[in-house]
DNA sequence: CAACATTTAGGTCACACGTCCTATTTTGTC
DNA sequence: GACAAAATAGGACGTGTGACCTAAATGTTG
């Protein structure tokens, strides 16, 4: 637990901007007046923009690999627990219209600038992916749990990019509903099964 | 049809670039050396870099109508009709996996950038998500006809993002095969209520 | 207090970009 | 063939960017 609030600081305004204006988009003055500091100062911190950027995704990393830990918890069931990977959609519903989803958008803004760390960035996919496949195993679908799980992230990325499209909150509700009772078919289809 | 060559090649060049690099990312030398003109001639053409955007999306516009019209004279029923619309995925597949959805990248894009051409990228989402609509609506569909488009829309998009990421051919048929299964199910379900 | 490492500020650099301008060439018309 | 219009080439300008550098400030330790 180290204080380094500066480093810490540069990182967290980088993120947020990356987020609402995109990586490429954002500058280093952008980033040095978030955080009050001198342009110059930061280049003590990072080297290069790209050093930045690993930063960004190790965070995004950290916090997702913390978020879906605390689901864990949370969630009694499996399928309570994949639900409140759907309800995300309703909770930043907010920042979704405005900016889209985050992973989706940075991995495409990344495969676009043939950028080093797209791969790092796919991690933060397939944090969601391995994290889902295993809620589906433990919901007794072990023989199709990533395909589920894929169905599910590309379902959510959708609903994402549609949402920022057109600002419709109503869209986002259906749709999670509608994933929700998708989710309550997986059930029937194990109980039939077994 | 006037044969402005060097105004199209430069439009249809920007259309590529756009989609490969992304808007921001191609610059006049890009375009210029792609359609092997010098960067001052085409601000004959064009005055600013937004003037061309504006012209690449009334292209993207204007092929996407066409497209529509085609799959229309070319499909017997409604339904394979939207069965055309979910082949996109199959037919441009190695795209897709490469630079994602151009018009799902372009609009997420456009987003980050508060760009004023946003409302006229989002027309592409509108051009397909009425043409959808109005497929369900002859389908018998006509009370959820949008909500079934949107959700056949943002299915779409999800794919496109994740296999961009993933690079996965075998998820795109996948995915495309349930889509067509839950085509098969809106018609039994029109058959129920009928 | 002195010596030192850490951190910050601010200036500079080269470069690429969008934009603009002006010659020059090509094309079309009488 | 003459002349205007359209089209092209190539350079110039200002700005913002990522990157680098050095000096000052701050903090730490003996």
């Amino acid at each position: 637990m180290s204080a380094k609030t500066t480093r810490d600081d540069i990182v967290a305004a980088a993120d947020q901007l990356f987020y609402h204006k995109g990586f490429e988009h954002t500058s280093f003055s952008h980033v040095a007046e978030a955080v009050q500091i001198s342009r110059g100062n930061f280049y003590y911190h990072f080297k290069t923009k790209d050093e930045i950027l690993a930063a960004v995704i190790e965070r995004r990393l950290a916090k997702t690999r913390d978020l879906l830990a605390q689901w864990e918890c949370d969630g009694e069931t499996p399928e309570a627990r994949i639900r409140s990977f759907i309800q995300i959609l309703i909770v930043n519903r907010a920042d979704i219209k405005r900016y889209g989803c985050p992973v989706g958008s940075l991995c495409t803004e990344l495969a676009k600038l043939n950028h080093v760390a797209q791969a790092d960035a796919n991690k933060l996919f397939t944090l969601f992916r391995n994290w889902l496949r295993k809620q589906f195993t433990q919901l007794g679908r072990k023989a199709d749990a990533d395909v589920l799980a894929m169905h599910l992230l590309a379902r959510s990325q959708g609903v994402s990019t549609l949402a920022n499209a057109f600002h419709g909150d109503k869209f986002i509700k259906r749709e999670v509903q509608e994933m929700c009772d998708w989710l309550d078919g997986c059930l029937e289809n194990t109980a039939v099964a077994s």
